[in-house]
DNA sequence: CAGATTTGACCCCG
DNA sequence: CGGGGTCAAATCTG
């Protein structure tokens, strides 16, 4: 069964290593990630996790990534990425493309057929990547059955935003999703 | 017991 | 000074 996720990507500064992905659904990205830290972000009704590669000691690798549920209904998530992963250590899943961008073109969209969605992880287990621990899901718990793929046709709408620092967002949404929660 | 997570303190920078 | 990123000790888990 194949999930169509509809995801957008954003190269947020085109230097940095630094791109960002909101999904509406968790999705494994490949990697596995060890939490940090914790917060709550003003004007933001959920707190952002910290995670950085499990393998940072080990292997100097130096990505991370913040993930920040930025919506309730439908559930969406911002995972923004930092660095990418000096580690080869993947979860060898050969069919994740990752999600790393590779030019400094300001976007580009992706629709994953690709992804693969854990088997073992129906719907929700994980609010993140790290399929080692459960995680404080009970607040989202409530949309395990709404998230079906058939809740989330396949659909290409797409809406382009700029914004004044000169990135590009483009965002695709099933539902055409307003973004708030101070973004 | 080892490795991950939690959680408040710490700290940096705008 | 405060928001947000990181540290680290305590705690948890298997």
């Amino acid at each position: 069964m194949s999930h169509h996720l509809v995801e957008y990507f954003t190269l947020i500064r085109s230097k940095a290593l630094t791109w960002e992905k909101d999904s509406s659904i968790l999705i494994e990205d490949g990697y596995e990630w060890r939490k940090y830290g914790q917060k709550k972000i003003i004007n933001a009704k959920y707190l952002r996790s910290y995670y950085r590669c499990s393998y940072k000691s080990d292997e100097e690798c130096e990505a991370m990534k913040h993930v920040q549920r930025i919506q309730e209904d439908p559930p969406l998530y911002r995972t923004i990425y930092y660095g990418h992963h000096s580690c080869k250590i993947s979860l060898s899943n050969s069919e994740i493309t990752l999600l790393e961008p590779n030019n400094t073109s300001s976007m580009f969209l992706s629709f994953n057929d690709n992804l693969q969605i854990k088997e073992q992880y129906p719907a929700f287990s994980s609010p993140l990547s790290v399929p080692t621990k459960q995680e404080p899901i009970d607040a989202i718990n409530p949309y395990h059955n709404q998230l079906t793929s058939s809740d989330y046709p396949f659909s290409c709408d797409y809406k382009l935003e700029f914004d004044n620092f000169r990135h590009a967002t483009m965002l695709s949404s099933t539902k055409s999703v307003p973004f708030h929660d101070g973004f």
